[in-house]
Formats: structure tokens, C-alpha cells, sequence
DNA sequence: CACTTGACCTGTCCGC
DNA sequence: TGCGGACAGGTCAAGT
């Protein structure tokens, strides 16, 4: 799922919703969603109060009073919904949703707060996960300590950003997008909105795009993640914020599952094609190899 | 080291 | 209607 916007919904979300809530009880039916220890989970999770909801690239950080953290990555299907008591089981969530009652058969975690209400760790294809770490070692896990820089804070430099790029020389620049240790955020749809706005072919090697399309790609990448952010993130098939309701930014993609269409600013037929062993969307008029 | 491919899973869609 | 295969927003480990 969740590419950055999306996470950072959800994060938006749930640090709305959390903060103060005591941890009563945790259930889970799929042990690798959440491999920790029932030792650890009773004597670091269960009376802990969340205190703050973080995130890095496209991982969650729930903190809690104990110091220690709940670390959770959502990856393709993963949705962590927030529900009050008497939505469980209850009238399901609103037209503007891809979840019914909860929990439900892709319910893998359910978190339940000593005031009754609960919050929802659903992953329909279980490759996402929920780990507690202490707090101080959250920085120290492999996939923190490999992850890039984050896109849309200012000290990152187009100077930077193109010496991380160079890298992946060898690769496709949407490959080399798509490491979340060259930079961090994004995923399979920003890196085709973002290559066409640049009017970049995703396939043409780094080493061969011009510096200052690489300058204009990332310009171009801080610009659909922070419209995406704007409409609440994509809603392609599973993904939803932390209230159950579906993000709206595929409405106002240029390329992205639009295939078929006239591109929005030269009227050429976008088409579909395969790159970095990903569906990729583009303008063959506008992006050439 | 850089790069590619398959694996991890379930569900849906498409062609026969 | 059933069945096989491809594909789906993301990482990882293993291969070359």
C-alpha cells in the first residue's frame, strides 16, 4: 500500500486518536504480524499509554509510556483503523471506506484501550508487521539504519539527492526511486507521477537522465507527495486512514492506473508498461527512452 | 558492491 | 461455472 502520504495520513490519525489511551488486552491470530514475545507484550505494552505517533519512510512509530515503541510497516495491504466501543461489530464505517465491521477475516491484531475502544491491525496479505522494540533501539533496526533521506524535509539538497542517485547508475532511474535506501517514502505510484511530471522515461538509466532533470524530479516528487497528503493519500484497493475512510489523490493522478487515457498535458494515450519488475504508467510521447 | 529475481501471502480479474 | 495464471501500493534474501 502505503506509500509515504499514506503512512503519514494514518500517523496524522492516530496521533489524534491515541495519545493517553491505556493498552487493556492485544489479540492476534497470525503470529508473524506481531512475533514479539507474550513476556514483552504483557510487561511493556499491556498499562503502557500511547504519549505520541511517529513515522520514518513509510514506518509507524506509536510511543508509549514505558519507553518503549510499537514499530509497525504497513507494506501492501496493512491498515491500522481506530474504532470507539460501539463500532466494534457495530454499524461499520462509512460509504467513503473499504472496511465493514471490524474485526474482520483480515484482522490480524486487534489492540484493545482500557476505555473500550480499539484499534485494528488488518492485513489482508500478511506481509506487514507490528513489532515492540525499547524506544532507543527503534533507530538501530536494519531497515532504520539503511533508510535514505526523508523527501520533503529541506535539508535534503538536490546536490544530495542526485549524489545518492548516482549510486544506482546502472539502474533505471525508477528502481533507483523506489530504494528506500537511496530515498526514503516512496512507492510504485508516486514514482510514476513524480517520472512524468519530470518527463523522465522510468526505464532510461540513472546515469543518463541530466542533472537537472534529476533536480526537477525531485521538485516534482515533494510535489504529488504533498498533494497526496492534501487528499488524504491513494485508495487504490485496500488502503485507508486511521478513521476507516479511503484517501482521494488517484481522483487527481496524471498517469497512474490511467492507461487508455489521454495524457493531461499533451493528449498522447497513456499506456502500461513493465519497469524494476513493476506496472509502470506513462506518456510515450512526452517520456522517451 | 551493484543489480535482478523470487519469496512472502491473499484476493481478484481475465482468458480458456 | 471452474481453473490456471498474472497481477496488486513493499521489502528481503539469495542469486548472478
Amino acid at each position: 500500500m502505503p506509500e509515504l502520504p499514506e503512512v503519514e495520513t494514518v500517523r496524522a490519525g492516530l496521533q489524534g486518536l491515541l495519545p493517553g489511551r491505556v493498552f487493556g488486552a492485544v489479540e492476534h491470530n497470525w503470529e508473524r504480524s506481531f512475533p514479539n514475545a507474550p513476556s514483552d507484550v504483557k510487561q511493556f505494552l499491556i498499562g503502557a499509554s500511547v504519549t505520541a505517533v511517529r513515522r520514518r519512510a513509510k514506518v509507524l512509530m506509536i510511543d508509549l509510556s514505558t519507553d518503549y515503541t510499537l514499530v509497525i510497516h504497513l507494506k501492501m495491504t496493512g491498515q491500522l483503523v481506530f474504532v470507539t466501543e460501539g463500532a466494534r461489530f457495530g454499524a461499520g464505517h462509512p460509504s467513503d471506506s473499504l472496511v465493514g465491521n471490524l474485526p474482520d477475516r483480515s484482522t490480524r491484531v486487534e489492540f484493545s484501550f482500557t476505555d473500550g475502544s480499539h484499534l485494528f491491525f488488518n492485513d489482508q496479505r500478511k506481509f506487514g508487521w507490528v513489532r515492540l522494540l525499547p524506544t532507543p533501539e527503534v533507530p538501530n533496526i536494519d531497515f532504520m539504519k539503511k533508510v535514505g533521506p526523508e523527501p520533503l524535509e529541506s535539508d535534503l539538497t538536490d546536490e544530495m539527492f542526485i549524489a545518492r542517485l548516482q549510486r544506482r547508475k546502472n539502474t533505471s532511474i525508477k528502481a533507483a526511486i523506489l530504494d528506500q535506501t537511496v530515498i526514503a517514502g516512496i512507492g510504485n505510484i508516486y514514482a510514476d507521477e513524480s517520472l512524468w511530471g519530470a518527463k523522465i522515461h522510468p526505464a532510461t538509466l540513472v546515469k543518463d537522465v541530466p542533472k537537472a532533470k534529476l533536480k526537477t524530479l525531485l521538485t516534482e516528487i515533494r510535489y504529488v507527495l504533498n498533494l497526496s497528503i492534501e487528499k488524504g493519500g491513494s485508495s487504490d484497493r485496500n488502503y485507508v486512514n486511521a478513521e476507516g475512510k479511503k484517501g482521494s489523490y488517484l481522483q487527481f493522478a496524471r498517469v497512474f492506473r490511467r492507461e487508455g487515457q489521454a495524457c493531461p498535458r499533451c493528449g498522447a494515450i497513456i499506456i502500461k508498461t513493465r519497469v524494476a519488475g513493476r506496472g509502470t504508467h506513462l506518456c510515450p510521447k512526452e517520456q522517451k527512452l
